[in-house]
DNA sequence: ACCCCGATCGTA
DNA sequence: ACGATCGGGGTT
């Protein structure tokens, strides 16, 4: 039986939790998949990340302790589902953007908007701490996929960081 | 009160 | 490659 990730290791450096999230298994609800993309959004000097401009309501849960959700609602129809990073009182957060789902039925959720489309994902679920919820958490899985680094999607700044990273194949 | 733009998606 | 789409965050 798989164990659920704790504070600890969502209370790293992000790029590190990026990584490392590639292969790790998400549960909301009834459904569960592996997680097959992510994306790193790291503070005040990352011009890409919601935080870089400073504290507001919509971004103040990137400012609290990891381990968190963040979803932020973009294009006036999508949502997007982040996990929070780094120390109380540091912004950062990763961006998960495809998870191959295994229950309740398999299928690949490839894009951070269809993801949260399918998954029913909102503001709602926004500010929940995943190391307590029972039904909204993140477990250890056997699984350690290649992946590789890219730049990250949908931006105009911060184009020159690879801090995209995608399964193999 | 309001303006503007986006961590997207699907089709071409 | 590009246009549809539009809520709401950030600033006035």
């Amino acid at each position: 039986m798989a164990k659920r990730l704790e504070r600890d290791f969502f209370n790293r450096p992000t790029l590190t939790v990026a990584q490392e999230l590639i292969g790790k298994i998400m549960v909301f609800g009834s459904a569960g998949g592996i997680i097959t993309e992510t994306e790193a959004y790291i503070g005040q000097d990352d011009p890409a990340c919601h935080a870089a401009r400073g504290k507001t309501p919509r971004n103040a849960v990137m400012f609290g302790p990891a381990g968190v959700s963040y979803v932020y609602f973009i294009y006036g129809m999508y949502h997007c589902l982040n996990f929070v990073t780094e120390e109380d009182g540091a912004p950062a957060a990763v961006l998960i953007r495809g998870i191959h789902l295994i229950e309740p039925s398999p299928l690949l959720l490839n894009g951070p908007g269809k993801l949260c489309r399918h998954l029913g994902i909102t503001r709602d679920h926004s500010g929940i701490d995943l190391t307590e919820h029972e039904a909204f958490l993140v477990k250890d899985s056997p699984f350690t996929p290649a992946f590789e680094a890219t730049p990250r999607i949908g931006i105009t700044k911060g184009q020159d960081k690879l801090w995209r990273f995608v399964v193999r194949g």
